[in-house]
DNA sequence: CATAAAACAGGCAGAATTGCCGGTTAATGA
DNA sequence: TCATTAACCGGCAATTCTGCCTGTTTTATG
C-alpha cells in the first residue's frame, strides 16, 4: 500500500526506525505527545489543545514536553503535518482495499462511500478544527495554508495513479473530487440538523452528479 | 420585507421598542454586547469570544456585562440566536431585492449568487465557529442544536414562500436548498485550497446541477 | 571509565479569564 | 417627594495556561 506521492509528505520523525536506542525512545514519545494532541483537538476544540492537557493525557512531564516542543505552536505544527499525512494514507488504504474486491461499474459508489467514511475519522474533525481555527488565527494559517495546498496537490497526484478509469478525462476528475469534498464536508457540517434522510438524498443525488461528470454531460 | 416565518425567530430584545426610558437603553446596550460579542467571534474565533474583549470593546465595564449577561454561556446564547435571525434576515434582503430585476430564466442563478453572497457575510463566518465549536462543546451544542433545527424550518418556510416557480416540486426544491447549501459551506471552507479557477468551476457545476433538479432530471 | 549529550522531572512567575460581590447612579411609580 | 427597582461601576479570588528555569537520569562516545 505504499505510494510515492504520499510518502513525500510523511511527517518528520514517521520514516523508517533510527538505530540508537535514544532517538527511537525520543520518536516514540514524540509520535506519543502529537497523537495526544490530536486527541485533545477532537475532543475539546483547537482552543482545549492545551500543552498541560497533552502532558497529563501522556502522562509525561511539562518538561518533557518542552524538550520536545518548546511552544505550543510547535506542538500544532507537528500535529498538522500529522493530521494530513494520516488522514490520506487512511482514506488511500480503504478505498484501495474496497477497490479490489469490486466491480468497475461499482467504482464511483466505492470511491464516494470510501470518502464519506474517511470524513468520519478523527482525523478528518482535527483537520476541520484546524482549517476553521485557521481563519482566524494567521500564525497557524503560516503553516496550516501551505501544507494544506501541499496536501491538494498529492491528492491528486493520488487520485490520478489510483483512478485509472479517468485517463484523458483529468479535468473531469479533479472537478469530481472537489465536488465530493465539497459536498461531504457541508454534509457532515450539517448533519446535526439535515439527519438521516435528507443527507441519503443527498448522497443519492451526488452519486448521479458523478455519473454525469463521468459520462461528460458536465463541461469543465 | 416582512416575513411571517422569520419573524418567528426574533431574538429577545429585538422588536419593538419599548415605552420606558431604562428598558430602552438596558435594550440598546444587550445589542451592542451581543454585535461585539459576534465581532470578537469573526475575528478570534470561538475561543477568544472573552467577557472581557467583549467588555473591552464596547467600553461597558465588567459589572454591566455581568448585569445583562450572568455567565459566558447566556452571552453566547444570545449571540447564537442573533446570528441565525440576522443571516436569515440578509439573505431574504438580498435575494428579494435582486429577483425584483430579473427575468425568471435567471432566478436559479440569482438564488444561488445571493447564497453564495451569503456565506461570506460575518454571520455566516459566526455561525460557522458556532457549529464547529458546538461539536466539542455539550454546552453549546445544548442550545446551538435546537436553534439550528428551529432555523432550518423557518427557512424552508421562507424558500417555499420566496420561490413559487417550485410549487407542486417542493421535494425537489428542498433537495436543492439542502445541495446548495452544503456545497457553498465546503467552497468557502476549502477556498484557501481550491483557489478561484476550480470555485469558479464548481460555481458552473452547482448551477448546471439546479437546473436538472428543476427539470426533475433527479428523482428524489 | 569518563565526559558529553540527550531525555526527562517538577517547580515558579506572569498573564489571561471567569464568576462574584459591594457600592453608585439614574429611572420609575405610589 | 421618596422608597424601590434597574442599570452600571470597579475590584477580588480562584483557576488555567504558557514559557522558562534548574536539576536528575539515561544513553552515547572518545
Amino acid at each position: 500500500m505504499k505510494t510515492r506521492m504520499l510518502h513525500a509528505m510523511l511527517p518528520a520523525g514517521l520514516g523508517e526506525e533510527p538505530a540508537r536506542w535514544q532517538q527511537q525512545k525520543s520518536a516514540r514519545t514524540r509520535l506519543r505527545l502529537v497523537e495526544a494532541a490530536i486527541d485533545c483537538l477532537v475532543e475539546g476544540g483547537y482552543s482545549r489543545l492545551t500543552t498541560q492537557a497533552v502532558a497529563e493525557r501522556t502522562k509525561a512531564s511539562r518538561g518533557s514536553m518542552h524538550h520536545h516542543f518548546p511552544t505550543r505552536m510547535e506542538l500544532v505544527a507537528a500535529v498538522v503535518e500529522q493530521v494530513f499525512y494520516e488522514r490520506m494514507r487512511l482514506f488511500l488504504d480503504d478505498y484501495l482495499s474496497n477497490l479490489a474486491r469490486s466491480s468497475e461499474a461499482e467504482m464511483l459508489e466505492i470511491a464516494t462511500a470510501a470518502h464519506w467514511r474517511s470524513v468520519h475519522t478523527r482525523e478528518y474533525a482535527a483537520y476541520l478544527e484546524l482549517a476553521v481555527a485557521a481563519r482566524t488565527d494567521p500564525e497557524l494559517d503560516g503553516f496550516f495554508g501551505p501544507a494544506a495546498r501541499r496536501y491538494d496537490e498529492v491528492w491528486i497526484g493520488e487520485m490520478i495513479e489510483s483512478f485509472p478509469q479517468w485517463r484523458d478525462q483529468w479535468e473531469q476528475m479533479k472537478l469530481a473530487s472537489d465536488f465530493v469534498s465539497n459536498v461531504h464536508m457541508g454534509m457532515l457540517l450539517q448533519h446535526p440538523v439535515y439527519g438521516e434522510a435528507r443527507t441519503q438524498r443527498m448522497h443519492k443525488l451526488t452519486n448521479e452528479v458523478l455519473r454525469l461528470i463521468y459520462a461528460h454531460k458536465f463541461g469543465v
